[in-house]
RNA sequence: GCGGGCAUAGCUCAACUGGAUAGAGCGUCAGACUACGAAUCUGAAGGUUUGGGGUUCGACUCCCUAUGCCCGCACCA
């Protein structure tokens, strides 16, 4: 069965790029995976036959309005603007140079110099009978990243505390990003960078040695670690010495204890086993989890470079990083240790960052974290730049992605101080549990235990979905209703499609994994044509969402094509009784199908199920 | 105080990073199941894109400014 979980592996580019090449030439020759990027060199050859290549003349081609067209080329208006020229006259002469494309496209001029581009519908069908497949859809976008390496930072959840929804979206976003990465031909590296270092061990293990109630801990540890810190948290707000104590069980920890370490092991694999059942309902896989603790006897070697170099400087006792050309941080410290000499999460993430870079010898680092941490990183990789600068070490693209945090009704964040904290266990289970209920009262006959199998499926998908479907700069405020709809541009909408078009192979006695469709036709009607057109846009998003580390780009082709999709539903009738009629229609089934899929994996969502 | 982010239909969000008439869902109103599945589809109403100025062929998008909200700024992560 293919599921979810094939894509989390790297795909082996080179032999899916050679069987790609072989469908081209069983195929059509002019028309690649990504026709915006064809169009862009086409536009660009003809422009360079004007002679107006080394006069900076860029095509700009992109996705057009449907109404316009498939694809637009701006490119003339802009140029003609700089040059002082007609820009309708000069896109016309591009136009009379690009005769070669007249057998794929109707090209033509609008306003004051749009070429616009519209897909004829043979076209379409040689595109569709080319990407028929999961397989040959993530074989022509591999070339993108082909050879790269990427690591990716995400989740990452303190231990001896329980996941609540604010991690949500680093754990949903994170996903997304590393199998776009690896669609796109990289390998990529999942790292959990866990918090199982901070200074809440120091009052942990206090109240632990003090508090611990073993019934409780045997009932839910989760629950009794996290009642013990606030135990310690509040009796060393209390009490002064009591705060003494508790820093003095991190020095000893730190410093190897073999009591503490017994005790902080145990707290975080009863934290990472608790993790990991969300994560396998996630479907997440971690390569690596590489926690602070692992940087513990690394950040030596960063105190001494970043001194030898002369980056950084002590200051009131502390070593610290100014960046002297900068507005703010040239007074406001970046500070890597601290004054009483201990690592902090500038010092592990120094180097994490030079650990990545020479140990996994990434081309890129992605680090996924709410936009509060933003000043941080900024800081952390201004130092990183230049600590990698003075030592002669390759450094990686750095990015840091950022999303806004997750409110409660009253707009502000939700924190793990107060009481109304959504634990992320709980939301899934409500989602699924709602889901149970709707997939029930549509489907009263189905068995039990496919009705608890689907509500798995689509209450997980529409938590994920509604996450990966805005854009991801913009906080929310959490409301239930909102993370587990089940209408609208939900994942129900889509996994409702996908249900639906199986349900028409069960119908026509064919297998919608390997239909017979090599002689299916172009398509004809109005629905049929703006489905297909639509399914040639996949490329597009998928890029648009990789290049910009924004999943929401996918998420809004895959609802437009379940759009376009349901509408062709309702007006051509599949299971006719003309067998070319009905040829065409089960083709462009079968690839809706198919990208309807391979685009939800990309999201991290399942999609396997029958029906719903 | 310094700095960053956000502000789009009643509500929740898009708008491919400067392109053509700003689009969806929910909600409201009017229609469509003797149909391959109505968790669906078709249509209507709903906008001075927070206010004001500017840049240009063109601005939700860039610049300035005002207002409101969120966030970060010396040893938390």
């Amino acid at each position: 069965m293919r599921t979810y979980t094939d894509l989390s592996q790297p795909q082996p580019a080179k032999i899916l790029l050679a069987q790609s090449q072989a469908q081209f030439l069983n195929h059509v020759m002019s028309l690649p995976f990504n026709v915006a990027s064809h169009l862009d060199t086409a536009v660009r050859a003809a422009a360079a036959k004007l002679g107006l290549a080394d006069r900076g003349f860029q095509p700009e081609v992109r996705v057009a309005d449907p109404a316009n067209g498939d694809y637009q080329a701006n490119g003339a208006l802009a140029f003609a603007k700089r040059e002082k020229q007609n820009p309708r006259a000069l896109a016309q002469q591009i136009v009379d140079e690009l005769g070669g494309l007249q057998a794929d496209y109707d090209i033509s001029l609008a306003g004051p110099g749009f070429i616009n581009f519209r897909l004829k519908p043979a076209a379409l069908l040689a595109w569709l009978q080319t990407y028929d497949s999961e397989e040959h859809l993530q074989s022509g976008a591999a070339s993108a990243r082909h050879g790269q390496t990427w690591i990716v930072d995400y989740s990452s959840p303190n231990t001896a505390k329980q996941m609540h929804v604010g991690h949500l979206r680093s754990a949903v976003i994170g996903e997304a990003i590393c199998r776009l990465l690896t669609f796109s031909g990289a390998k990529v590296i999942r790292d959990n960078h866990i918090g199982d270092w901070g200074t809440q061990f120091g009052k942990l293990i206090w109240a632990y040695k003090r508090h611990l109630d073993p019934a409780a801990l045997d009932a839910d540890p989760l629950e009794e670690f996290e009642r013990l810190y606030k135990a310690g948290n509040s009796a060393a707000e209390a009490d002064p010495a009591v705060l003494t104590e508790a820093q003095q069980e991190l020095v000893k920890l730190q410093a190897g204890d073999a009591a503490n370490l017994a005790v902080w092991k145990t707290i975080n694999d009863v934290s990472l086993a608790a993790f990991q059942e969300i994560y396998d309902r996630l479907g997440i896989k971690f390569d690596a989890m590489l926690g602070e603790s692992f940087y513990n006897d690394k950040v030596d070697r960063v105190y001494r470079e970043l001194t030898g170099t002369g980056l950084a400087q002590p200051s009131e006792g502390a070593l610290v990083v100014f960046h002297p050309e900068h507005p703010r941080f040239a007074q406001q410290p970046f500070i890597i240790r601290k004054s009483d000499g201990a690592a902090n999460y500038a010092s592990s993430d120094l180097a994490t960052a030079l650990y990545r870079a020479e140990h996994f010898k990434v081309d890129g680092i992605i680090v996924v974290t709410d936009f509060r941490q933003a000043d941080h990183f900024e800081q952390l990789y201004l130092t990183v730049r230049k600590w990698f600068a003075a030592e002669n070490y390759r450094l990686p693209e750095l990015h840091h992605v950022t999303f806004g945090s997750v409110n409660g009704e009253d707009g502000k964040a939700l924190k793990t101080r107060d009481g109304g904290i959504i634990r992320l266990k709980a939301l899934l289970d409500e989602a699924t549990e709602r889901s149970y209920q709707l997939v029930s009262s549509k489907n009263p006959d189905f068995p039990e235990a496919e009705r608890r199998a689907i509500a798995d499926i689509v209450g997980v998908a529409s938590v994920q979905y509604a996450d990966l479907s805005q854009n991801r700069s913009s906080d929310y405020v959490f409301a239930w209703d909102k993370m587990i709809s089940l209408e609208g541009n939900t994942a129900a909408y889509l996994l409702y499609a996908v249900a639906r078009i199986r349900s028409i192979f069960r119908k026509a006695g064919l297998d919608a994994a390997m239909p017979p469709l090599a002689d299916a036709t172009a398509p004809e009607t109005p629905q049929e044509i703006a489905l297909a057109r639509k399914l040639g846009k996949f490329p597009d998003a998928v890029q648009l969402a990789t290049n910009t580390l924004r999943p929401h780009f996918l998420s809004l082709h895959l609802y437009e094509l379940a759009g376009e999709f349901s509408t062709f539903y309702a007006a051509d009738k599949v299971i006719v009784d003309d067998p070319a009629v009905r040829a065409r229609r089960l083709l462009l089934c079968h690839r809706t199908l198919v990208e309807l899929e391979a685009g939800l994996h990309l999201l991290g969502l399942r999609t396997d199920l029958e029906r719903m």
